[in-house]
DNA sequence: ACCTATTGGATAGCTATACTATCCAATAGG
DNA sequence: CCTATTGGATAGTATAGCTATCCAATAGGT
């Protein structure tokens, strides 16, 4: 197909593909002479995937560029595996190196979890710079109550991993694990924000919309019920 | 104190102190003359959240200025915390209101996990547009995955409101909320990476960094070991 | 073969956001 | 008294993400 055709399915307009050609998001259509190129159902579906990064996930235009290139990179499924998942950007617009007690603290969670992660993975990193923010703002993160955060982060890529693994193709698994990062986590952030309104109903007002079990204020600030 | 010390201990610059002053991110001094104003700790304390928000959170300005005058607001701890929750940004920076497919799907879950919720929360619409961008993706959400995903962001957020529950002072318990649902995003997004990386590595290279049991690449496509 | 519409490629322009800098008259404070 | 700082106003800057225009070279219908 033609730029058009492109741009009418994808209901990208032209100037904004022309621009992602430019910025080298979208790989170049086969030239059919000095004023012609055809595009196929992979320009197709990877221009969709930009949109969505960049609109839904939030990506930047260079940091759409960056994944994209791990994932297009001709490597084994385990190493692009892991250079996809390490060109995923931070979610932290700005921020300065993280001190030493933050990344300790980091660690020391990772190690009390017995991950098995890269010691130059950009998620500890993150994480540190994550801890020292709450820090700072007076908020300092209880290891307890952090060891029960990870756990519920290891249920929930226990998941994520069940769902990326069902593809032959290395491109294919590579983008599926885009999406269940990427694409996921605002799903995941309404769930949260969810959960949190209707506990936060439950707790603060038990006289409305109770129909389940004691839920009452008192027990607001002792440990959550059994499971 | 004078905004030139407001501005060294908060390391903020003084244009971009004036800069938010204007924005109605963060209230005026009280005036002591008419080229003279003295500000307090709790402008101090606020100023280190807007950057918080901002930085670390990657709110714009628009957003910050509109959980904050939520936070702000007079009226009792369950109207305000409410008020705060539905003035969250959206993860999403740009989406087209959803499908009828897509809503209904998503108020199903909701029923589902008896969930009681405003039937105009934000969060269901942002439910909503998450589930339909990945259906156009060709990543189409199973119910049963999605309700395993519900259950862990259920006991999320019962750890995090334990963590709400501990101020007395409204004010001060809408700001923790605030932290708690802003700020700790980003250290919730780094534990999941860190763990897709720790599961990844364990399911798809089981011959490195073993140290626990029997796991390898065809229990990977299965449903996961039981917690 | 002719002619109009479309194309690739290049360049320039636009809009919004988040600051950053400058100016000014009015003090504050040594 | 006199210099530095302040609040307030206005203007400028940098970046990101498009959007628009121009151009010569075709493609494709007739």
């Amino acid at each position: 197909m033609r730029i058009s055709e492109l741009s009418r399915r994808s209901e990208v307009p032209i100037p904004t593909i022309k621009y992602y050609l430019r910025q080298g998001l979208l790989p170049p259509g086969q030239s059919t002479g000095r004023t012609q190129a055809v595009y196929g159902e992979d320009h197709l579906r990877r221009l969709r995937l930009i949109r969505a990064l960049v609109n839904v996930a939030g990506l930047s235009v260079a940091a759409t560029r960056e994944v994209l290139a791990a994932v297009d990179a001709h490597t084994d499924t385990f190493a692009k595996l892991g250079e996809v998942h390490h060109a995923l950007p931070s979610p932290m617009p700005e921020a300065e190196p993280p001190d030493s007690t933050a990344t300790s603290h980091a660690s020391e969670l990772i190690a009390a979890m017995d991950w098995q992660v890269s010691q130059r993975s950009p998620h500890r990193t993150q994480l540190a710079q994550a801890l020292a923010a709450l820090r700072r703002l007076g908020f300092p993160p209880d290891t307890e109550i952090l060891r029960r955060y990870a756990e519920l982060a290891d249920q929930t890529a226990r998941i994520d991993l069940d769902q990326m693994m069902h593809q032959e193709d290395p491109i294919d698994q590579a983008e599926r694990a885009l999406v269940g990062s990427l694409l996921l986590t605002p799903v995941l952030v309404a769930l949260r924000r969810l959960a949190q309104e209707n506990e936060a109903a439950a707790r603060l007002a038990p006289s409305k919309h109770v129909d389940h079990g004691a839920r009452n204020a008192d027990d607001s600030a002792g440990e959550p019920r059994a499971r």
